[in-house]
DNA sequence: CGGTGTGAAAACCTTCACAGCG
DNA sequence: CGCTGTGAAGGTTTTCACACCG
C-alpha cells in the first residue's frame, strides 16, 4: 500500500494519521450506499461491518474528524458523507489525466468511478501517434509531446501512469515539471520524484506474489496438520482484513 | 492494502512480519534488474534506494530470512533472488483464473507479468455468453456456468475477480466453494470471506480518494505558507514512499 | 575498514474497556 | 439504556546505533 503503507516520512496531516486516512473511503462508500437505501442513521457497529472493520477501529478514526455522532443512536448517514467528503477534498472536482493508453489506460479511462465522485478524466494522453485523435471512452487521445500544455491548460495536479515500466520515470518528470503533485502509478517501477510530490503505486504482481506467500504457508500448514491432527472445517467467519493499505497493487511485471 | 494492509488478525507465518513479506516483492523486481544486468552483489545501501526504502528497514527484512549477506561485502545478488523467491512461493507455478473478461479483465490478461514469475493464467471466465470462446491475450473465454469445473481440473488456488461490484460477492462465493483460497478483488466492494481464505483488493478510486487528501492538503500549506512567509523551493529529495502495501488499489466506482 | 545483523528505543496503529452523554 | 468518544494497554513497524565479522 497500496499500498500501504504509504506516503511521506513522517506526517501531521491536520492530525489524522494515514492510516485512517486510507480508511475514510472505505468509510464513504459503505455510507453512500446506505445514503442511497435512504437509511437516515447507523450505528458504528453497522457501519463498521460495511466497511469491513470493528467498530473500535471505526470510532477512533471518527474522533480524528470530530465529534459527529449521537451517543445512545449512531452517526447521521447524509451528514457525514458530507464531512468526509470535505475531509477528502471531494467536495471540488479534480482533473486528472492519464498518460499510456493501452490496455489498462483504456481500462481506467472507460471507468465509471472516476465522475461519480469528484474525478474527472481531463485528457488522455499516449506516445503513439497512430493512437492520436482516436477517441478512447468518449475522449480524443493527445499526443505527449503536447502533455506540458494539457497539464497547464487544464489545471491538472494528479496524474495517473499507465506506461510500459519503461517510460514511466520520463512521464513522470514531465508531469512534476508541469507542474502534477500526485501520481498514480501503475507501472511496475520505482518512481523517483521531488519532495512534496506524492506517488501511490497499484502493483498487480506484487499483490500476486503476497497471496502467493500466503498460499505456500497454508500448504505447509494443511500437510501438517494432516500428518498430525483432524483437519479444520472452514467456517464462515466473516471476512479476513482486505488490503494492503497499503500498501500496496497495480499492473505489469516484475 | 493497499493497503494496506492486509491480511489474517494477526499471523505468525513463520515468523516473518506482514510489512516484510510486502516489501519481499519490491526487493525481488530490484534484484532481478541488478541480475539481468550481471551485477554480482550488492549492498544495503544500494539495493534499498533501488527499492525505494531505507537501508535499515531493508537490512531488518533480510534478518527475519535468515543470514543471506557477507559483512563488509553485501548480498550476492542471484543467491538473494533464489532466496526470496523461493520464500514467496514462486519457485511452483501458480495457476490463475480471471473472472470478469470487461475492459479491465482484458487488461490484466493481456498484462506480461504473469508468466514471468511463477504465475500462469489458466482460464478466462466471464457471465456474458456473446464473449465466450472467443480469445483475448489468446486465451478462450469460458462461460461462468463451468467455473467450478474450470478450477477443479486446473488445480487452481488463486482467483482474481475484476467484475462489476455487484456481481463480486456470489462470483466470490463460487470461487471459494470451487476451493479457491486466495482471491485477489478489482470490484469496488467489501467481500466476505469463510476464515482461511485470503483477500486483497486493489481499488482505483482509494487511491485517487487518499491523494486528493494530501492534494488538498498541500493547497491549503500552501495558501498558508504564501501568508506567512517564503515559499521554499521543491529540492529533488529521492522519493517519498510509495504505496499502500498495502494497501493498498484497484477499479470501480467509490 | 566497510557493511551486515540486531538489540533497544521510538513511532505508529489497533484493541480494550469504560466513563459519560443523549 | 445504548452507543459514542477516548484514555490506557498491547502489538506491530520503523528507526537508531553499534557490536561484530569478513
Amino acid at each position: 500500500m497500496a499500498t500501504g503503507r504509504t506516503h511521506r516520512p513522517a506526517t501531521r496531516s491536520r492530525g489524522i494519521p494515514e492510516a485512517t486516512v486510507a480508511r475514510l473511503p472505505l468509510y464513504l462508500r459503505a455510507l453512500t450506499a446506505l445514503s442511497e437505501r435512504s437509511v437516515p442513521t447507523v450505528s458504528s457497529e453497522e457501519l463498521a461491518a460495511a466497511a469491513g472493520v470493528n467498530s473500535a477501529k471505526l470510532r477512533k478514526d471518527f474522533s480524528y474528524l470530530g465529534s459527529y455522532g449521537t451517543r445512545g443512536v449512531g452517526y447521521d448517514v447524509e451528514y457525514l458523507v458530507y464531512q468526509i467528503s470535505r475531509e477528502l477534498g471531494l467536495t471540488q472536482d479534480w482533473p486528472v489525466v492519464i498518460v499510456g493508453i493501452g490496455n489498462l489506460g483504456a481500462a481506467l479511462a472507460n471507468y465509471g468511478g472516476f465522475a461519480s465522485r469528484g474525478f474527472r478524466v481531463a485528457a488522455l494522453i499516449d506516445a503513439d501517434p497512430a493512437l492520436t485523435g482516436k477517441p478512447v471512452a468518449g475522449i480524443p487521445v493527445q499526443h505527449t509531446d503536447d502533455l506540458e500544455k494539457i497539464i497547464q491548460d487544464n489545471g491538472v495536479s494528479i496524474g495517473v501512469i499507465a506506461t510500459p515500466a519503461g517510460a514511466a520515470q520520463q512521464v513522470c518528470d514531465r508531469l512534476v515539471a508541469a507542474g502534477v503533485t500526485s501520481i498514480l502509478n501503475f507501472a511496475p517501477t520505482v518512481l523517483s520524484v521531488p519532495d512534496g510530490v506524492d506517488v501511490r503505486k497499484v502493483d498487480l504482481s506484487i499483490e500476486l506474489q503476497i497471496l502467493a506467500f500466503h498460499e505456500q504457508r497454508k500448504a505447509g500448514e494443511e500437510a501438517a496438520a494432516e500428518a498430525a491432527a483432524v483437519p479444520a472445517a472452514a467456517t464462515r467467519g466473516d471476512s479476513a482484513d482486505q488490503g494492503p493499505d497499503g500498501d500496496v497493487p497495480a499492473v505489469m511485471p516484475a
